[in-house]
DNA sequence: TTTCTTTGTGTAAAATTTACGCATTGAATT
DNA sequence: AATTCAATGCGTAAATTTTACACAAAGAAA
C-alpha cells in the first residue's frame, strides 16, 4: 500500500489538490461529510490530487465516488484556495508529528505538506444513497450538520463557507434539487430544501406558484400518505425541462 | 536574464499559472489586453506563475501591475482551468519550435510546457490609465476590441468567454463602473458601459432611475460641454456607498 | 365522532417594472 | 440672429410582478 501510494503521487500533480464539499439535505437540515484522519481527532473535507492524465473535473468526479460509492454526482467548481498560509491549522508540525506515530517517521516527506494551491468543488448529492467512505490517509467518514461543523484542518472551514455561499448563488439563479432530493417529493420538502439553503422563511402558497411558472415539475397523481394530516401531492422533476431552466437560468426571487 | 528567469521559475510553484482577462472600456466598446509571442503571430492573455512566497491574489495583482504600469487593479478570480489538454492549441511542439528560434534550442526545458493548471482572473481597469507592457517572453502587448480577438494560445479564447460571462454575472449583482471608467462621468457614459457590458438597450430614464435608486452616486454641479446638444451632467460614486453596494449586492434588473 | 395539523386553491392590495411625452439645452446650420 | 436638430432632464400612466392573506378539505390521532 506504501507503494502504491508513492506510485500514486509520482503520477499525479503535487502542486495542485482539490477539496470537495458535499452537501446532503436530510431531516430539514443540510449535511457535509467529512473525514477524521487516522490516529487524530482532526476532520477535513474530502480532497485529493490530479492524476497527470485526468482533468480536475474528472479528479473531482473519481474522489466523490471513492467517497460516497455514487457515480455521476453534480459538481461545481467554485473557487480556487492559493493562500501562502492555507496549512496554517493545524500547524504543519504537530499534525505531522500525530501523523508519523501511525504512518512511520518519514513517511509523508515529499507527499504532503508543501506549498499546495487547491481547487474547491462543491457536491450534491442525495443523503440517503451516499456510502460514507474513508480515504487513506482516514479512518472515519460521517455526515455531519452545518451548524455542527467543527474546526477543520487546513483552510478547510473557510471552504465550507465559500462553499454555501456559491451554492445559495446557485439557488437563487437555477433551480436546485434534482441532485439533493430523492426522485419523487412533496412541495413542502422542496420548500423545506430551498429554505434550509438560503436560510429564511417563504410563503407556501407564493412558493408553489412561483416553482410551478418555471415548468420543471409534474404533479404525480400519487400522494404521500401516513402522517396526520391531508395527504400532499408527490411531485418530481422533468429532467429535460429542469436542464434547460439550468442552462437558461431562473431567478428565484422571493 | 536568462539566469534570472530560470531562478525566477526555481522560487515559482511550477504546476501552476494564472492568466488575466483585463476588460477596459473605450468608444463604446468592451477591449482586452494581449501579448504577441517573441518571434511568432500568437497572441495570448497576460499570466505568469505564482512565486512560493505569494498566494495567488498577489501574483495576479503582482502580474497586472508589470503589465499596465497600474496599481490597485480591480481583479476578480472566475475559474480554474484543468483540462489535459489545455495546451491543444497552439500544438505544443509546433509553437516551441518557433520560440526556440528566438531564444535558442532547448531553452525552455523544464521551464514551461508541462501539465499545468491554470487559474483564471478578470481584471477591470481604466482604460486611458494603462501603459501596456509586454513580458519576457512577448514583444507586443496591446488592446483589442472583442469582437477581433483572434484565434489564440492555448485555451485563451474559452477564457476570455468565461470571464465575460463572469463580468456580466458580476454587473448583474453588484455596481460595477467604478473601475472601468474614469472619475466624473455622464449617466449616457455609465449606461453605454452597461449596455455594452450585458449587450441590451436600456431606456435612458428607467436606468437613471434605476442606478440613482442605488444610491451610490453623486451628481456634481459640472457639465459635460461640448457636443451638439443639451450638456448632460457630470456624476462620480461615492466610494463607501459604493462599497457598500458591492458589499451587499444589488440586484440589476431591466 | 371530534380534534388538530397540514394541505390545496384563489384573490385583492401593494410594489415594482415598463413604456412613453414633452419641454429644454446648446452647438451647428442658415 | 434666428432656426434646426440631436440629446438631456424630468415625470406620469399602464402593465406586470410580488406580497399578503382566508377558507375549505383531508387524514391520522384522540
Amino acid at each position: 500500500m506504501e507503494h502504491n501510494l508513492k506510485e500514486f503521487f509520482d503520477n499525479a500533480l503535487k502542486e495542485v489538490s482539490l477539496d470537495c464539499t458535499v452537501f446532503g439535505f436530510h431531516e430539514g437540515e443540510l449535511k457535509v461529510l467529512l473525514l477524521r484522519w487516522k490516529g487524530t481527532d482532526e476532520w477535513s473535507l474530502p480532497g485529493g490530487h490530479i492524476l497527470l492524465d485526468e482533468s480536475a473535473d474528472d479528479a473531482a468526479s473519481r474522489i466523490l465516488t471513492q467517497r460516497t460509492g455514487l457515480c455521476d454526482v453534480f459538481l461545481q467548481q467554485f473557487y480556487t484556495f492559493g493562500n501562502v498560509n492555507r496549512y496554517a491549522y493545524h500547524p504543519e508540525k504537530e499534525l505531522l508529528e500525530k501523523l508519523e506515530v501511525t504512518f512511520g517517521k518519514g513517511f509523508f516527506d515529499g507527499i504532503i505538506f508543501r506549498r499546495v494551491v487547491s481547487i474547491g468543488y462543491f457536491a450534491l448529492v442525495e443523503f440517503d444513497q451516499v456510502q460514507p467512505t474513508p480515504d487513506w490517509f482516514t479512518d472515519e467518514c460521517r455526515w455531519w450538520s452545518l451548524a455542527d461543523v467543527p474546526r477543520l484542518l487546513f483552510d478547510h472551514n473557510e471552504m465550507i463557507e465559500r462553499a454555501l455561499k456559491a451554492l445559495r448563488q446557485r439557488a437563487r439563479n437555477q433551480p436546485v434539487g434534482y441532485n439533493l432530493l430523492p426522485e419523487k417529493f412533496t412541495m413542502p420538502e422542496l420548500q423545506r430544501l430551498y429554505e434550509t439553503i438560503l436560510d429564511r422563511q417563504f410563503d407556501r402558497r407564493n412558493f408553489q406558484k412561483l416553482l410551478m411558472s418555471y415548468d420543471i415539475l409534474e404533479r404525480l397523481d400519487e400522494k404521500r400518505v401516513g402522517a396526520a394530516n391531508k395527504s400532499p401531492f408527490l411531485y418530481r422533476f422533468v429532467k429535460e425541462k429542469y436542464d434547460r431552466a439550468v442552462a437558461e437560468g431562473v431567478s428565484f426571487a422571493m
